[in-house]
DNA sequence: TAATGTATTTCATCTGCAATTAAGACAATC
DNA sequence: GATTGTCTTAATTGCAGATGAAATACATTA
């Protein structure tokens, strides 16, 4: 078994993922057919990640007779996916930029360069940025930067955008939020509140955060709102991945997102969309000492 | 002299703008560096477009006396530069897709096929696609469209999103609108009033929609609105370039712009606003006969 | 000396081929 | 009869070289 491809990792992670929601536990059958055909994938790759589960010691092949699992790691301890190199040289680059270190105006090779991509790789990259609007093309050859680093209006700007939006989610008439999705989210939230703080957890608070609001944007039924937001996750992903503002900031943050999922839960939807302008509008009044957004 | 390629055809086109901008006649001196520089490119691809327009006959080459301009075409004369291959393929295939000639799912292979393309060129018709969220990519191989054809909710959600937006692109506290553009507005939508209506007016009647909208967004100073307004643009070009509620309405429409440019021009935001949200309203209960949206 | 003309270098794209890898069909086994 | 194992086919990606184009440096001329 050399190295798995991508996708089969990922496959190897949501079949841990599939078979914890369903709640099997150790001796468990596990279908290979059911499962590739619930994550929408041919039976090929779903074979190759579990033959990965099976050198990690998690599941059994018995000949003719499928695969058994052997035991159920934690959803902390799952493999955590590996990151993707343009993953990991996205917020390199972003956080190198704001840093002042790059120039406006790019060439291809010096990403390449650079960052030690293949062309392919650097391809997606600049695609990425170019989908969030950070960068452009040069009408010749080349790219530039569209935003100065530090630059202090992006943020107002931001907030400002996001208060348009966010609270209005709950207005929409197709507004509906699951019932399951609340109660996973008030765990997060919990959880956040109950464990100690540690600088690691910056990252998955941040993932929490994101989960909300984006859920919230889904819930509206209007998939242009919910791309809005989702873009606005992706491109505060790429900086705001440390948490500057201590504990106690996290504990307000996690208070009002659970007094907006009660009051959304309660139908009380013009209270949770002033909750939520005002969730933001505070939220808009931290601002980062190293001038980051 | 083979077939100059897009950078230079676009070129060829900017430099006659920028000559009738600065309100040069026949005879006048052409700067080969200067042009280069306001175009922000190299000198090499100005050369290449002037050696065009030469061909042309629009301007004379004396050797190491630069540039004479032979003749100023008028501004609907321009090359009118061709439309990319691309370009086509993503409008024909938006008209398929929502006449329900493709299928929910598909291979990069079948969009090679079909619309004659080669490797590079779908790869940025996808690309193009996915930015827009109009296709996501399946786990493994391929590729899915993410709403259904014809789905009448869409058309809803999308109004319902820009009446969200675009009224408060006024209240911005950076709103600012440049004279000139105003100017440039009001007479492209004075010129579509008085023009006789044909079927091929429907086009720039698009652009110059399009244009006023985004311009507003632009104003508004914040650049996550400018960038929402770009993407609902860029869709709605993609199955609105054709027009069929009549000119009737493209007078209201055309009327409607104009009273917001002068409420806005007088410093009247909140008018401004307000009759934004109304056009919007209005513009919403405009249903398409076939369906599309 | 400032502009144009020319040559060189760098960059980016395109093309075809090889290597992976997923999808789909069929056979074997419980 | 359903599920797993095996094989074949098709699709996708990655790579290297060739081509085309733009940026840059330098020479030349008014």
């Amino acid at each position: 078994m050399s190295q798995p491809s991508r996708l089969q990792q990922d496959l190897a992670e949501r079949i841990l993922d599939l078979a914890r929601d369903d709640g099997l536990t150790a001796g468990a059958h596990l279908n290979e057919s059911v499962i590739a055909r619930r994550l929408d994938v041919s039976r090929t790759p779903v074979r190759a990640a579990f033959a990965w589960l099976e050198d990690r010691g998690l599941v059994r092949r018995n000949p003719h007779r499928g695969l058994e699992l052997i035991s159920m790691p934690r959803a902390s301890e799952n493999g955590a996916s590996p990151p993707d190199a343009v993953e990991l040289a996205l917020v390199r680059l972003a956080h190198e930029r704001e840093a002042g270190e790059l120039d406006n105006e790019f060439s291809e090779q010096e990403i390449m360069r650079r960052y030690e991509l293949g062309r392919p790789e650097m391809k997606r990259l600049l695609a990425r940025l170019a989908d969030l609007d950070m960068v452009e093309r040069k009408p010749g050859y080349g790219w530039r930067f569209l935003q100065e680093p530090r630059d202090p209006r992006v943020h107002d700007e931001r907030y400002r955008f996001r208060m348009l939006i966010e609270p209005m989610t709950f207005l929409e008439p197709g507004f509906a939020l699951d019932p399951g999705w609340i109660a996973e989210m008030r765990e997060r939230h919990h959880a956040t509140l109950s464990q100690p703080w540690r600088e690691t957890s910056a990252i998955s608070f941040f993932e929490m955060n994101a989960a909300f609001h984006e859920g919230l944007a889904a819930a509206s039924g209007n998939r242009f709102i919910h791309s809005a937001v989702r873009r606005q996750n992706q491109l505060r992903r790429l900086s705001n991945y440390d948490w500057v503002f201590g504990f106690e900031r996290v504990e307000v943050n996690c208070r009002e997102h659970l007094q907006i999922l009660d009051s959304a839960e309660a139908g009380d939807l013009e209270v949770a969309s002033v909750q939520m302008r005002r969730h933001l509008q505070r939220a808009s009044r931290l601002r980062r000492p190293d001038g980051l957004d």
